[in-house]
DNA sequence: TGCATATGGTTTAATATCAAACTATGTGGT
DNA sequence: ACCACATAGTTTGATATTAAACCATATGCA
């Protein structure tokens, strides 16, 4: 079945209000970080945490979708202020090895408690069952963008 | 009723996915956009084209939630190519009135055709039904956080 | 072994954005 | 009429990001 014009707008506007929510969410987010904590140095304190560390600096920028130059840069703040562990790859000369450090956690600890006001906010404000709802879209649309942009 | 460890898990979730999206989508856009056109500068030639022109930059500005200065910088580019026409205001004179030309039209008109594509390969990966089931939650949350900005 | 090519990471140049300072104009109260 | 304050837009300085060039190391193949 081909997308009729309507379709078209829909989405158009579905990506729209995507991108103004980010963008809003994502200020709100830095707004309350304690220490300047960036969005983006966040995202890595998080991912390491999550997903578990011993990491190489081009695995995370690829999972969390910025280009090399920035994890660079993401990486050289969080070393300089002491919340992850760069080590040289023991067996590829290239490429390095990334851990979350002590006071990374609590750092990443911090910014939740941070934010939290901020999210049970929304949630007061929206029903968690529309948003449980509209989660599958997002990651469906994230999943299709993602191959898409690859290959 | 108080929003549970979980509500805010899943919130969480909700927000990256949405920035990570914006992300996919943003890029994507640009990539297929004509003339080296910006996803800022089509949302304004947007914005007049839809809501209607003779429109102050700061209107513009806080209708698609940049700062003041983002939007000098977007009205020159546009106003460069030619693409709306700026004229002081008659009445206010701090002020400026912006409306787009016709080959601002003309330049939206091409945008929306590069994307249609793309929209249409979305449309084909993620039924439409979910989107448009997604978007009034979208909305809410947008509105929240808006509200939430200014006050 | 050695060379072509791929890959991990850094650097560079350009750009968009933001917050805050600044300029100029309007407005309201005394 | 004046002065304090608010508002529209620009400018400035800092920063994050990107794409592309660049370096160093690995890998595959002859």
């Amino acid at each position: 079945m081909t997308a009729s014009e309507e379709d078209i707008q829909l989405l158009f506007r579905f990506l729209n209000e995507i991108g103004i929510v980010a963008q809003l969410s994502g200020a709100a987010f830095e707004k309350v970080m304690p220490g300047g904590m960036t969005l983006s140095q966040f995202v890595v304190l998080n991912h390491l945490t999550r997903l578990g560390g011993n990491r190489t600096p081009l695995q995370i920028a690829r999972a969390v979708q910025v280009t090399k130059g920035a994890m660079t840069n993401t990486i050289g703040h969080l070393e300089r202020a002491g919340f992850i562990a760069v080590v040289p790859d023991a067996v590829d000369g290239r490429s390095k090895r990334i851990d979350i450090t002590e006071p990374g956690r609590r750092a990443r600890a911090a910014a939740i408690k941070a934010v939290e006001p901020e999210l049970r906010a929304v949630a007061g404000a929206v029903s968690t069952r529309e948003i449980a709802e509209a989660l599958p879209t997002l990651e469906r649309v994230r999943a299709f963008l993602d191959r898409r942009r690859n290959g």
